[in-house]
DNA sequence: CTGTTAGCGCGTTCAG
DNA sequence: CTGAACGCGCTAACAG
């Protein structure tokens, strides 16, 4: 019993017979024996895993994204493995990925472009790129933009706001010029305040909104889910009943805002589906299939129910 | 400039002069080169890369604990890479991480103890494990489910209720069984329902419950907080005022229950110490410390802010 | 201090 | 079914 003989045993091969394979399985199992992943991927050059970049796990927004990824690339016969954190970026580069899908404004786009001309095939998810290596699969800010502010519109405020998110950041730069665009069609003037996509920002956008409001009505675009609820629980902490005075919208329907009230409407997308199709374009790049195309995901106002 | 040059230079030997060490750097960078992880590993047997096993991506209940065990392996000089999904277990055996942390109820006992007894060394967040490669870090089910049902039995309602959870699942049955005694020992009578920790379980709980309420009152501990959401999904859906008639108790303090009216009590720990808990342990053991005890983390009645 | 050479780690796979 | 080369980087021994 050679060691190639076990090797081709224990990877099915049919150069190996049935009662010789079952044996050496046997043994091997007995042994606790399992084959090194590195001396698998030396030879083979391929690890069938594909790394996921966030910038952070904290948040629920992460959750349905990375389980749409993980279910599609299981069906695609790939393993995946979600990095935060600097460091690890190394791991591209060193080939423990067959490729990688990014939603991480940590990771900058000069190592971005250092590891696609690397080779390493990527999709992104929180930027515009364009390289052969990579594929972007963004979400239709615009659209979800223009909607959440004709919604506010509809609804005849007098005075508007728009709660900012991180600057340079792709999503909120374009919701904002978005956003920004449809009021100045719609002729009503609005302010800007920035935030940074967090609970805290938004509560301390609340604070400075209620106290310019007087007795005027206003209608407020967050440029996240999260900001509102800061927004919430300023109004709830200070005794402040939103309605009829105060009209929210945010983007993103987080589950967490489910229980504001008044109902949150905010723009929603299908995270699920984003996950799925971010993980089916990479692996299509990855094996060279012509079907790797950028993608758009689609954004709708949604109220909940 | 010969390859062990190379390879000295790029590992901070000695065995070379700082300009000659630059210069190597420049080019190594020019030419995006990096050294395997693979062949790496396949020499030094050891990858500074830490798995970590979770059952699913959904929900809140991970980010903070995951955050935890990231900023402290980082700090000990370990990258963590998070997996879910049973074909993902073999990593271990195939010796790409050199420990693992488990919170994963489809991570079976057989398969933890094949795992430990191939010599890799695990921490587990989830259940009872005796073995010298293994260690534990977990909750005080008991302490929080004994306060939980002395708060309910402290409101004097008239009917009491256990919301369960999955089974067979430690932190299941150690809530539940500290909650009987609790009961028992105060003397109130109380029913238990089946759950299984998600939002849906806890909703149908809830129909069940009022319906049977009729003019008492009720008091409902619900042994995580997902199940209580979906027990106010239903209140709220149909338009049941839950004070005073019906007080909730439960566990976990997620921050998605900040919103819920009446104010949702429930057990509370420490997430993010948890984790930089789990990944202490794992180091240690690792690293052969003696300091390498199983751990319990504390758990308390929260309101809520 | 730098270069050369060679062995090692471990599984895969071709040629026999 | 077996022998041996191979993939890639690390490192020890030795020479210049």
């Amino acid at each position: 019993m050679s060691i190639s003989t076990v090797s081709y045993a224990l990877n099915g091969s049919a150069k190996v017979s049935e009662p010789t394979r079952t044996r050496i399985k046997e043994i091997a199992d007995r042994l606790g024996y399992a084959p090194k992943l590195a001396a698998r991927t030396l030879k083979g050059n391929k690890t069938n895993i594909i790394g996921v970049y966030i910038s952070s796990f904290q948040g629920e927004f992460y959750g349905e994204l990375l389980d749409g990824m993980q279910h599609r690339l299981e069906l695609l016969g790939y393993d995946m493995m979600v990095n935060s954190g600097n460091r690890t970026q190394k791991f591209l580069s060193e080939k423990l990925f067959d490729g990688a899908i990014i939603l991480d404004n940590k990771f900058q786009d000069d190592d971005l472009n250092k590891v696609l001309t690397q080779g390493n095939k990527v999709v992104v998810l929180d930027r515009e790129v364009s390289h052969e290596n990579a594929r972007t699969v963004l979400l239709d800010n615009a659209s979800g933009s223009k909607e959440a502010v004709e919604y506010l519109v509809s609804q005849h405020q007098e005075n508007y706001y728009i709660i900012s998110g991180p600057r340079g950041n792709y999503d909120v730069e374009t919701r904002l010029q978005a956003a920004i665009e449809t009021f100045e069609k719609s002729g009503k003037s609005f302010k800007i305040l920035e935030g940074d996509f967090t609970e805290q920002s938004g509560y301390e956008a609340a604070e400075k909104i209620i106290a310019e409001a007087k007795d005027k009505t206003v209608g407020v675009y967050s440029l996240n889910d999260d900001e509102a609820i800061g927004f919430y629980r300023y109004a709830r902490r200070h005794h402040i009943l939103l309605e009829p005075q105060f009209k929210i919208v945010g983007f993103d329907n987080n589950h967490s805002a489910d229980f504001l009230y008044p109902i949150l409407p905010s723009i929603s997308y299908r995270k699920h589906l984003w996950g799925e199709q971010a993980a089916e374009t990479l692996i299509d790049l990855i094996e060279s299939k012509p079907s790797a195309k950028n993608q758009t995901i689609k954004t709708a106002l949604s109220f909940r129910k």
